[in-house]
This record gives structure tokens, sequence and C-alpha cells, in this order.
DNA sequence: TCCTTCACGTACTGAAGGTACGTCAGTGTT
DNA sequence: AACACTGACGTACCTTCAGTACGTGAAGGA
């Protein structure tokens, strides 16, 4: 079952496509990017870009679509590396705020996203990637009695909301001292929040 | 000293001009409004508009600094009402949730307004206004040793993204548990971080 | 009364997103 | 192997929109 040397070039365009496209919109932001640049870059015409996508949003939304789902894989890998529930919250809200400082991620996931998507749609997509994650090990420990009694929404939002603000701060301070101690303090406003 | 009657038309069109972006702005997001529709509804043209204003993202700063100068404002007299510094968080904070679940406010200032001016403007223009009340209560209560000693920052922008955070969810959810939920589980969070 | 200033209108430009349609290589069929 | 046909992509064009250049008429000082 070999692939046809149609859909091999189609998806080599499409990947050209998203990841030059990637590329500029994290550099540039959205907005600033063209998309005879993009379809420049990619080396192809506007033609083929329409061909794979709806609109510009559309292309970007494939391109955020790719960056969560490996900022899920990389905390899911460190998350999933520890036994205790507890230890995968910690790890997994560490590597979250050392992934997402990185600013090529930054731009595209919680700058750009919200606004060029709309809320509810980049809510809900990250709903099925990291979101899932931590929505689960919340409910897990609230079941294990480690935190109060609760629902599980109202918490995760909070603390999702926290990490992200944490994340865009980091990526435009320049006080070295800062990504240790928003960690800390995250760390320690999770301990506090434990009633065992 | 009668204010002559260009300055009074001059500030009459500038205000049209703010009102009706505003309301343009909010309802249908800043890039979905043109020029044409702005300048049509304050019975304007382009060339009142680009007198008074750089360029539309200079129209939507003005814009914005009025929604967080309204936003501060409710703020600060809810919690300012309080004696004790503690009831002056609680208060504020709950403040902050009630007043910008409004979605008018919802849009221009938490929306739009990082992807427009970007953040380290969108955070500049923050602390002049509502961020600095919370640095400033927060400051204190770890002063007066409520709050375990750490540096302000890492707490402020955790505490500020969590409440932007849940108030962008409490708009465009449905249930009406949420509301109170989500104020309570804020306010827990708060409590727990609390050493005396 | 004249002149200057300034708030604003008019007409235009460049660029960007989006569309209609042509074209040719790849693919299944006989 | 010859055929028709689909689909991936290029080309040319359209529309819209932010931004600019310049004209104009009223307000205000001398």
């Amino acid at each position: 079952m070999t692939q046809g040397i149609r859909a091999q070039q189609r998806e080599q365009t499409r990947q050209a496509l998203v990841r030059e496209s990637r590329r500029l919109f994290s550099t540039l932001g959205y907005g600033s990017v063209g998309l005879s640049e993009i379809v420049h870059a990619a080396g192809v015409t506007k033609g083929a870009l329409y061909h794979h996508f709806s609109s510009k949003a559309d292309l970007f939304r494939a391109v955020l679509e790719q960056v969560q789902q490996e900022v899920a894989e990389r905390i899911a890998e460190t998350a999933d590396a520890r036994e205790d529930t507890w230890e995968q919250l910690v790890s997994g809200c560490r590597a979250f705020l050392t992934v997402s400082t990185d600013p090529t991620i930054q731009r595209i996931m919680l700058v750009d996203g919200p606004a060029v998507l709309g809320w509810s749609e980049w809510r809900a997509m990250n709903e099925t990637t990291s979101g899932r994650h931590l929505a689960q090990v919340l409910g897990d420990l609230i079941d294990e009695g480690v935190f109060a009694a609760q629902r599980v929404e109202p918490l995760t939002h909070l603390l999702s909301g926290a990490m992200n603000e944490a994340a865009l701060w980091l990526a435009t301070s320049t006080d070295p001292r800062n990504p240790d101690d928003v960690q800390d303090a995250l760390v320690s406003m999770l301990e506090s929040l434990r009633v065992v």
C-alpha cells in the first residue's frame, strides 16, 4: 500500500506551508506576516495555500494544533515519569512553565491564538491537549482527598490561567531570578492547597 | 477661561470616535471592525480619525485606556471601602471577577488588548491601573506577615493571570454555578496562602 | 479686515486576503 | 497502451481596508 506520488507531494507542500508559516508567525506575529511571505518561503503560490486551507486563520489553526501537540507531549512525558499523582501535577506544571517560555511557542499559543480564533475555540483546542491532562490530575487529587472536595473546572481554569500569565511574564522579563521564583511561588501555592 | 468652540468640538469628535469604536470593538472584535464603520458611526470621516489618532492601533489604545480606567475605578471603590488589608484583597478580587465578566470589557481588555498592542505594552498599561493596586495590596500583606515572605512580582502575576482566565471562562460558560464557584475557589486559594 | 491656524473632508494609493479559472502531471480503466 | 478524469497547484484578478496627500472653510488673534 505505497502512498502515491500525488499524496506524498500533497503532504509535503502542506507541511512546508505549516512549517514556514509557523516560523513566520512565531517571529513576526500573525498580523504582521502576509500570505505572500508564507507562500514564497514555502516555495509555492497562493493557489496551493488555498487548496489546503480555507483561510489564513485556518492555516494558523493548523500551526496552533501542531504547537499544542508538541507542548502536551513534552509535558506528558515529564509528568508520566512520576508515579505519584501529586508529583505528576508538580512536575507537569514545572514542565509547562519551562516549555512555554520559548518565544516560538509563546506568541502562537498564548498571544495570537485567542485573538485569531477567539477564546471559545482556543479553549476547546486547549482542552483536547494539555488542558485535559491538568483537569485529569486535579480531579484525581480531589478524589484522593489531597485537595479539598470541590468542582474541578474552576480550579483548573484558575491554575491554567496563572501558568499562562506566568509563562508570558517570564518570556519578557529579564531578572534571572524570575524563572525559579515563579515556579516556587506556583508550587507553594499548590502545596498550600493540600489538605493532607 | 471658557474653552473655545474649537476645543469643544475637537474633544467632542474625539470622544465620539472613542465611544463608537469601543462599542464596535467590544461587539465585533478589533480585526472585524473597519475604520469606515467607525467613522460612519461617529458621524465623521477618516480625515478626522487620523487627525486625532496616528493609527487604528492608536485608537484602540485610547479605548483600552478608558476601559482599564473604569475597571480600576470600580475595583478601587469596592476595595477602599474596607479597612483591613486582607479584606481589601478579597473584595478587590471579587470585584474584578464581577466587573470583567462584562463581555464589553472582556473582548477589549483581555482578548484583543494583548494581541493588538503586544504583551509588553498591555502589561505596562495594566501596571499603571489595576495591576498596581493588586501588587500594592499583596506587598502590604507580605509585609504584615499575612503571606509568607517572598517576592511580590511572581505572586502578582500568578494571581492576575488566574483572575483573567477565570473572567474569560465565566464570560463564555453557561453553568449558573460558575460565578460563585470560581470566586470561592479563588478566595479559598488566597486563604490557604495565609500563614497567620 | 486680513491672515494664520487648525479641525476635518475628499480623493487616492498600496497592500493584503480571497476568488475564478486555467493547466498539467498523476491515476484508474479498458 | 491509449484513454478519460481527477486533483494539486499556478495565474490573474477582484475587493476591501489601513494609511496618505492635499484641499477647505471656519475659528481666533492682530
